[in-house]
DNA sequence: AATGAATGAGAGTTCATTCAT
DNA sequence: TATGAATGAACTCTCATTCAT
């Protein structure tokens, strides 16, 4: 029931000078992010996985220690790079306006890069919340949320940004238009991400009328 | 395979002058739409809903045909009524922006009442699309969101709205704004929802700068 | 609903060169059909099954697809021979009595070699024509009548046989009394198959008188 | 697992003076005795006879202890009049040929008359006799054995019956292709039973030949 | 007599996981 | 590394039976 604790398995990189050998190790990774995505989490089984990448399910125990693992080591790699973009944005000290856009862009950039782990974010975060051995993905998910308000509330300091409603209501909405896009926006089809981003910043700073 | 046929205890309807009684079906649906709403409905199991109920596994199949069946129940009574209010909100004929304030209006209350069943429609859909028995909510969100494009649309044409952009981008934007909100909207929280949905309306129609 | 598709275990033949693999799909088979005759098809369990063969119910799955499945493959493996023998003892085009002889001698070897899958046959038919699944069961069983039949009307025309019965009603009658023999002939018992054919031959071509 | 003691319900004869009271008992019977011939006794539920009889699967309590009281009635209702009315011709004491033509007779009008209870009595027949509560099911038919190996050997013994097999073996071949019967004879079909009856006696006492 | 709610045991089946080879 | 057999717990669902009304 509790996540197993990460072997060495889990965390070790590619043993150098071991040719295609980690190989297998990404493309399991990769199928498992696309079934998570698509099927949610507990829908797929390690048999599921396993089929899409032609070994047999218990083979799959040779690279990762657990399907707990395999989610783990999937959300730490979106997790983690998105949170240090964002703050590396922060850090860099722009205006508020340019800021907020950039964090807009990262996001959709992200989106489009990763969507199966955006959306195996969105989806399975509630309920590991609750898990002890997730308690990063709600400190990330906190720190992150921490940038933005920053972001918005020297936004309304400073005059970029209208001063009459409440921050984290508008953080939530903002969060929320941005990364609900996971569901619908398709890497390979029509929109670019480019013009999806610039559409919603239009949207969100003109507003409909 | 598919929603099992009710028997005939799951279409009658309230035992006439009996008081409390078919109180024990309507228990075991509010206790099953929150635990597929917190846990998820494949990680909601039989047991879980009989334990909160008081009463064994077996015995929820008195009152309901399959767990599917309850699903079912469950969105139907969601989606149906929320289709029937979108459509008469169309139907009134106000101008683009009341009607499309309305719109918004209605969802947020209706996240309100039923925060349960939003929460279960945003996160099982997707799977359940791929199912046969569940064609029938692919067919109203279809329809809910031709209404949505029409008052949009509308809305553009007349001048209430800005004609700057596609208007399915800027359907899936206030969809996903809105509907998200059900992660966070606490019925019994600080937020009213008729707030909550005022300052989305301000923020949509006149943007954050 | 129906029987399953094998998994990729099911269909694969015995791994070459390896002995005593395999031996467990084959023990299971074994088993299974001996409970099925004796305790009935629906009256046996997975477990009672797993029991017997000395694994857990749940491994039965690692080699066959379901219970059904097991079932089927009892039957395939016993209806198929016995209709191509029929078949071929036909084709070979001896006399009328020979033939005739033939098929009731290749009946009881059958009850003597199988007695176990002809009492599921026996047994579990009538039920089985309903579904789908085992629609082959009819079709094999109606192909074995049709020879009988014939064989019984090229006897009647040839003078072989009396013509002053409908060879239908014979060929029931004849039927039911082999067949039956599988509930109370046992193996190892007293009387060997060729002696219980050989009275039985006799029985029905002098009759009783 | 065992047999429930029978309560007075269960052989309790029409209370007298109730009028249509004992209706439902006798329905009830009837359709039960149909499910079990046409489905099996374990594949019949409760509730399927309850279905058929247009009341809930728990009412049948009132009237039954339990479905096994429930195939206890059905068999002993069959099969102690079966022995009684073979006894009743082996009294009679006519010659071995009259009384042999009789028994195959009785069994024919049986067959036509209850063919349910029959096919009952048949395919249940096996499994039941491992339960002690039906220890009599094998020991009336294990007299009414007695009386057909009585009958054929007198027949042997006065030389109506040829004396060159095996009692045992001619009494199997008699049983089975008699009552085996049953799984293709339709009391409204085409064939009457007195034809069926004339057909088996021809076929029995003159052979193929 | 009948209802309808509930029980509790057990059914077939699934699946993450382990391990000898 | 991969296989394939096995585990054991849990799952959805069924059903004979009980009992208050």
């Amino acid at each position: 029931m509790g996540v197993a604790k990460p072997r060495e398995t889990v965390a070790k990189g590619e043993p150098a000078g071991s040719g295609a050998k980690g190989g297998r190790r990404e493309q399991l990774l990769e199928v498992a992010v696309e079934l998570f995505a698509t099927k949610g989490y507990a829908e797929t089984t390690m048999r599921d996985i396993a089929d899409a990448t032609g070994i047999l399910a218990g083979s799959i125990y040779h690279h990762f220690a657990s399907k707990e693992a395999m989610l783990d080591e999937i959300l730490r790699g979106f997790l983690i790079p998105l949170h240090e973009r964002f703050a590396a944005v922060e850090r860099e000290g722009g205006g508020p306006r340019e800021t907020l856009s950039e964090l807009i862009r990262i996001s959709f950039s992200c989106i489009h890069d990763s969507p199966h782990a955006v959306a195996v974010y969105q989806n399975e975060t509630d309920n590991l919340l609750r898990q002890e051995a997730f308690a990063y993905v709600g400190e990330h998910s906190a720190r992150i949320e921490q940038i933005w308000l920053r972001v918005l509330r020297a936004g309304q300091e400073s005059g970029a940004i209208r001063p009459d409603f409440d921050a984290k209501v508008a953080y939530l909405f903002i969060r929320d238009a941005i990364w609900s896009a996971v569901r619908w926006y398709r890497p390979g089809g029509q929109l670019r991400p480019e013009t999806v981003a610039d559409q919603y910043l239009d949207l969100l700073y003109g507003g409909l009328v």
